[in-house]
DNA sequence: CGTTTTCTTGATTATATGTTCAATAATAAC
DNA sequence: GTTATTATTGAACATATAATCAAGAAAACG
């Protein structure tokens, strides 16, 4: 019987999901919000309960598409090291002209947020642990695959995690492609055998 | 003929430094500004114009002490590597039990200010080069000294940089020791002969 | 068609924010 | 001691913020 809903909620998560994403949580206001995804704030209240809420989907959402899509490419790839490589490369692509110029919101909100909000930071070590898990398993089929160097396994996923954050903050320094370039060859450089 | 200013400037930046680094420039107000530097806000005002001054001021101040004092461990050793792993052991020990625990306050000024700041984005550019020189100079230093891997020089001091960046976002989700041990272990082994 | 339920609208509210300012207090020079 | 100058105080201000809500609109069902 009820009315039906006129906005489709994936698409304005997602608009929700670039506003949080350039500006920060802190950064971005109701109005902004409202601008973005071209809705009046009592839809927004109504459907997400509040600004925090709506952070927490644009949050999944963020997980459930951009970086579903990048930890694919891990995996998707015809060796353990390609994945890695792949994976990597598409970032700096990103950085260096798509939506990753302004890092990653995950990131960001690692800087911004895990400190005082404890349930954001539960979401961010679920996220975080995923993205290490597919680094760990990339990293064990390089190894089964003879291509890493001695004493290189997967234990070293914490440490690609580690210049992955690095590159997402250097993002936001706007960096040329070279830099990015080098930064991600010598990462993988010590790696390989 | 004037009143002489009763609070010392130094120390009560200081304390805006620690709430700034603690909390993030949106995240404090200025009544915790009141608070930590136990001052009233027309005073503030009077000694730094407005809140965006005292932050530029407490970016100043961590430069000049945090900051200087770690960058300076890196020439201070023995050798070049030795520099580089003394800076690094040294920010292990302050994310895992001191006040990097927060990250590193230029960091979390990049994610969250650096592209909407002009003037921030280049007090922080300033600083990332000043790091990153001593960076290349300690890679010279221990290239001279034979102890690189061939084909490892200076240049590879922004992948260093990146590295660093890295442990000070994975520092606000509070690693524990051996893996942030692991993570540098595994990045100067990459350099080394 | 009428009713019910839900969504949308956008003005309104309460609050918190950064900022100002007039009054007061303290110092240094004459 | 008087005066000139500056610091301190803390209430007050303007603004922006997140959040609410009553009125109107739209759909589904009987």
């Amino acid at each position: 019987m009820p009315r039906v809903r006129e906005f489709d909620t994936d698409t304005a998560v997602d608009r929700a999901v670039e506003t949080f994403w350039k500006h920060g949580y802190d950064g971005t206001g109701m109005q902004d919000l409202c601008a973005a995804m071209d809705l009046h704030s009592g839809s927004i209240y109504a459907a997400f309960g509040d600004k925090r809420g709506l952070y927490l989907a644009a949050m999944d959402r963020y997980i459930d598409t951009v970086s579903r899509d990048a930890i694919a490419r891990i995996s998707g790839a015809p060796s353990g090291l390609d994945g890695i490589r792949a994976y990597f490369d598409h970032l700096v692509d990103a950085i260096v002209d798509g939506k990753r110029r302004w890092g990653c919101l995950i990131t960001n909100a690692v800087a911004e947020l895990a400190q005082r909000d404890p349930e954001i930071a539960t979401k961010i070590a679920v996220h975080l642990s995923r993205v290490d898990t597919a680094f760990q398993a990339a990293l064990a089929r390089a190894q089964a695959e003879g291509a890493l160097a001695k004493g290189v396994g997967p234990e070293k996923s914490t440490y690609l995690l580690c210049v992955l954050q690095g590159l997402n903050v250097l993002a936001k320094t706007q960096p040329p492609r070279p830099v990015l370039e080098a930064i991600v060859d010598t990462a993988l450089a010590g790696l390989e055998r």
